[in-house]
DNA sequence: TCCTAACCGAGACGGTACGTCACGTCTTTTT
DNA sequence: AAAAAGACGTGACGTACCGTCTCGGTTAGGA
């Protein structure tokens, strides 16, 4: 029956962590909060921390989960254009309110270190946002707009690319001109023919 | 006439710092590499690694200078196409040969602390790199390729942010049939009239 | 009701850094010490060191309070001289066993420090062997072995200061010879009549 | 012929070096001044100073010397008490003014560290004043003012340990009341005839 | 109503690395 | 040959956090 004895966990001191995670990795950014600062600032133990975020990610990555739950489901307008439009407008949302922007930073940091955690974040973020994409290139495909041959693989990385390029390096706003430009790109990029019949020559044979 | 002074920077521990930094980045990754044990792999004091290298950091992008300085040329070939292949083909090389590839996952890391280091970061990456396709798209556009109205600084986006997200998560090789398609696909969306005249509709309006 | 919260402090620790400690000073003097070995020799973070003795003195004090403790009780023999005789041998005999002079020219070298250790050092060391000095002299006092008109405090000074020059320049040993004569020259000196009424001749004016 | 070939030594970085160091040791304390500091407020080149002063306590000493050099002679007024307060007096002038008292207290810790440097230390100031003091019972001796079993080396212990006294612990000035008291209070131990012919009883037996 | 298990706060523990300071030596050009 | 300048390898400093561990003190079933 799977009983559960001893005191059951606290509630309060949950939500004390996860506010007080938000808060510092808002202010000072993600590698520079500790975890010993999170649990003196929630007021709470460290082990407290440790028992259910057994790493710094883990509690990043359960606020990512808090801050943009929505984004996670794909528009359907019933044109490739609007929806990756549609899409991006709801995640600039997400990701230009609150400290989001930090925390994925700090996901992509953690990512790079062992082989575990770059499963630990495909899952969590990159995987998420491509099964979106996916789906939506591939109802694109199935009503005909775009053809059997494009590459949807790649029009994603294209896509969720573009997203990072300006989250990271920040030198253009997420807006909504964006948006639209990046959608009407990716459609026109996505319903040309594979046309590159002859090989592109070489940088050496030019 | 700015005569120098003192003993001069030793040529030998410049580079056995450069070596050693290299080599341990490469097998343990960067974030898990230590100045302390640069410094001691190198057999050279602390001190000498924080005068000439401030942050490790700074290192990386010493050590990415030396080892991709030839991709920062933008070829010409005379045809758009073509020329972002070979860029991206050139640029394979020097990423998935040697320790580049954690090295520059590292350096995004690092860009997300203060402003001023995303700003050097960016000097150091995204800025050159967006030069050379800044260049690409220019002269297209100049050659009558592509039209006027064609969002450069986007296209740019979409072109980086690709090979990052090959780069960072890892799941789809960078590879001559990932340089091409990308290729193939840039020219399509570059080439595109702007013919989203009418707004796409709201996501709320669907 | 001064209830202790958290982990308690480690007896096993606390011993280990005070064996580690006492056998350093003695090996290496004290000052060729480095906190760093200490904690190194007894198994023991950095941490746990600074935690509890702040600075390499108050490590020397506890050493000291542990190597002398006996010597702090004025001896009572009925007579000044040999109160002072009894008190220099059994001093000397916790000085000249175990490393305690080391330590104690290491403890005179922190106290030029800053004006808080100098307070620090007095109370450890300066003025507990004074109280027990000037008690030996009180009581001769009040016994009337020595006159009213006796300058205790002069007094101390020279019994201590007497250890002191042995103690640190070395030139000649901590013996029983030397407690007995100092002891009968204190006791004629304390025993003098002030009577140089005629203020003694300038040296410029001789 | 014994010709000296090359630039001679600077007399302006000389007196440089040891001006700075006399300031600085007054500042901060011996301990806490570096040779480091010391060069660069002199605005002289490091080796300069490891040139002719090969350790800080060789510094030391030689300000001393620049200091102290009057009180090297002993007084000669024909009366072992006016001898002895004369030469407190002019040492206490010198010890006083200046920042002599810093100096001192460096040096003696240097002086706990190898055997050589004890050595250097007692020739430079406890073997100087322990001469002089010397001299001046001797001569007491002579004229026949104490008796010939007066123990000289013990009478000088008490002398130099009772100004060390006051200089270290520095709970009472050295002033003229100290020198008075101090002379008089040996001129009577050291007549004291020997009259400790019963052994002092142990404290044991007591 | 106890018992026992798991939680909680607090905070000490052995470590690793940080970035800085000073050491005493060295290498350069200038005097 | 001595000087100013300043880089060099070395070692220690005192601090910040890491993740683990032990305390006393809750807070729930199950006996």
């Amino acid at each position: 029956m799977n009983i559960v004895r001893g005191r059951p966990r606290s509630e309060a001191s949950t939500q004390a962590v996860l506010a007080a995670a938000e808060r510092l990795f808002g202010t000072n950014g993600y590698s520079r909060t500790s975890i010993e600062a999170i649990a003196k600032a929630a007021g709470v133990g460290k082990q407290t921390v440790y028992r259910w975020w057994p790493t710094k990610s883990h509690l990043a990555a359960a606020i990512y989960e808090q801050l943009a739950p929505s984004s996670k489901i794909a528009p359907n307008t019933g044109a490739l254009q609007s929806d990756i439009a549609a899409m991006l407008r709801s995640l600039f949302t997400a990701y230009t309110s609150g400290p989001a922007a930090a925390l994925l930073s700090g996901l992509i940091v953690e990512a790079q270190g062992s082989d575990e955690s770059v499963m630990d974040f495909r899952a969590v973020f990159f995987d998420e946002r491509r099964i979106i994409t996916t789906d939506l290139f591939d109802r694109a495909r199935n009503r005909g707009e775009i053809p059997l041959s494009a590459d949807i693989d790649l029009l994603s990385d294209m896509l969720i690319g573009a997203i990072w390029m300006r989250l990271l390096a920040g030198h253009a706003p997420l807006d909504g001109a964006f948006a639209e430009g990046l959608a009407a790109n990716l459609v026109a990029a996505a319903s040309a023919e594979p046309t590159q019949t002859p090989r592109t020559p070489d940088l050496e044979a030019s």
